[in-house]
DNA sequence: TATGAATGAGTGTTCATTCAT
DNA sequence: TATGAATGAACACTCATTCAT
């Protein structure tokens, strides 16, 4: 894919899109904080460029429409996440024990949520299908990928199981990022550890059922 | 005056309302239907008329405005769930082992949910005051019956304790009811049985530490 | 006119019209309540059936339209109102001293005023067309009337300065009644005598100047 | 930092607004214009957008919602009335006989109300609570004033006295204005001209009874 | 006859989007 | 390029009027 990224070095004309792309941060930022307090149904393009401090036929020299911006911006941030996925589900990760596997996988998927409110707003019910679809696919990738640990640990089951356990480790995991994202500190913390705690117990069964004989529950 | 309003077998006045009753309950139902497809704020009330085969004028003759339509709804659906809560936390059902409580628990609370599936469309985020309040409700409700539980299990346990699980159980809960509600047959019931496994799991080695005579609160 | 007052000796259906005017004057004195209460334009038929205890459609079994109702009540005013102004200005009347013609005139029209009040929020700005015509008529009729009391007194007067004259006295007059249907008791009373003084000194130089000698101001 | 607001002759920014300007003033024009001929209650804001040439989208970045205006419109008007007032009743023109004064005092006030007949018809029964609060104040503002004239030429009177008298003579005010505006030209003078001598034959008693040196409230 | 449910055009207002400058 | 005025379809809601019973 050579036309993805202008290899920083062409001469030409950078210059002129340098201000543009500023614009665009400028705008995607503002509209993160706006999706974060109302939601994207409730954001109106007004008040993103408001809250950019542009006026809003600037917004639109840069975006098409109100979907759009909802999938720069979840764009963006899956596809950090979708990096950051592929860092904590690195090989050298998954052969650890399941506590230390635990940590290493969830800590900087947590961190990152963490840090972007905005990737959580948007992914919830944003009911832009582009962001869904992303979403989606974000979701099937992590889908693959926790099946994928879980097949090193039971090589046996069979793919519905995988499919199924793999769907309620992604569920659990959502609803206790939401319960880590609603509070701070040292409440948060005890969220995480007590995230790891259920899918430890959760999984234990499986994974010390030794790698041959996988858990058939 | 004894034919003011004693012959309960409905003498007159009534038979005018009858109509009014079904064009309630069909609003209502189109209501449900709209709102769980778009949700509460993305559905208008002109598109509830609409499915609801009626004129916009006709939807408000039974309710002032769209915030009652939800309320209308939510309230019926909430006293439900409050009653169905009331009946799956009896005594009776707290003092067995843990996997019979976790099917008298769980079993007629997602019955109603798949059964309901507004209920939980209007829960998540309508944005209606009184609905969010019921629902708030609900969930501290439910909170303190299963702290209540927790309670007797680990007698020991600090509210912090009792709070935090408390928490995740329901976090647990409402992630896998997005599952099951998802799906359909063979599979629904799939998620439902692994749902009481991450649950079994997740509370046997608090439970099964002090199988003492429970406390009676 | 044969068939415009049933006569009221016909024996075959007046206990059945009976009802229906009955009926009317509910509807007419509950529309008078509403029309003084919220005016004309802000007055709602169906607030008006339901003062009236009936339904909206019983309304338009006897009016069939909004407009209606008030050129009834107005109309039925209007005659009351013209029936007053013919005993007011009765030529025994019209000799009296100035300020005796002044009380034989006004009191009559003012106490018929305050028994109707809903009389005087129709005659102000009802927008309907019948009513501003009726009240225009009525205002011609007590304006050639009152021009005629000016004329004996000053025959030499031109008709366009007994139009002027006149067109004062009315407006004059109106907005005192305003200001007297506004008070009660002592204050109201103090409104009239000061509209008569007003009056009384308005026009004491043409009565004054002797009949034959009509003052040219 | 000097060329943040200095060069007072408007530097770059209010171009930009210049055709918002011209919008507001076509936009209140059309408001005055609808207002007069249907009454503030019976005139929409589409019509007057429509009136004005504009979407009602349009009206609406000018304009929060009706009553705005309506305040917008009121407000300059009761603003500059007030202005007027203030003019009107100079001590200067306060010493001067009641003939002199009243023409001081009525023809620039009759004046403005020609000019602007939008003013007349917001002020009567506009029901926006700003304009009703500013007519009132308005009015309260006359009363005390003319109460002020009328104290200084009969000292003796009783508080109530003066009141009766003052309300009475806008009263009469009012009701010519009425006569007024529904006039042009020639007849229109002689109605100002009448209502002069109406006022200056009922005040006159009691201006001509005591002379003497005005008091200095 | 009387009811009250039903209608639908209309109201004030919003907002994603476009256009003239 | 950036502005902010302009658009118009849509929304929540109202009300004079009609209709089925």
């Amino acid at each position: 894919m050579p036309q993805d990224k202008p290899a920083a070095k062409k001469p030409a004309a950078p210059r002129r899109q340098a201000r543009g792309e500023r614009r665009i941060a400028q705008l995607l930022e503002a509209a993160a904080g706006v999706f974060c307090r109302n939601g994207y149904a409730a954001a109106s393009t007004n008040s993103i460029a408001k809250e950019a401090g542009v006026s809003p036929g600037t917004l639109y020299q840069f975006f098409p429409n109100k979907e759009a911006i909802a999938m720069e911006l979840g764009g963006h941030l899956l596809q950090r996440a979708r990096e950051m996925h592929g860092q904590a589900f690195l090989p050298e990760n998954l052969q650890k024990p399941l506590p230390e596997l635990l940590d290493a996988v969830l800590d900087p998927v947590i961190a990152f949520c963490c840090e972007n409110p905005a990737f959580w707003a948007l992914m919830h019910g944003s009911g832009v299908p582009g962001i869904s679809q992303g979403h989606e696919a974000l979701m099937a990738d992590l889908l693959t990928r926790v099946q994928g640990v879980l097949r090193t640990f039971c090589p046996d089951s069979t793919p519905a199981e995988l499919d199924l356990v793999a769907h309620m480790i992604l569920g659990i995991f959502k609803s206790s990022l939401d319960l880590i994202l609603a509070t701070e500190g040292a409440e948060r913390a005890a969220y995480v550890a007590e995230l790891k705690t259920v899918l430890l117990r959760y999984l234990e069964p499986a994974f010390t059922a030794t790698p041959t004989t996988p858990a058939t529950h």
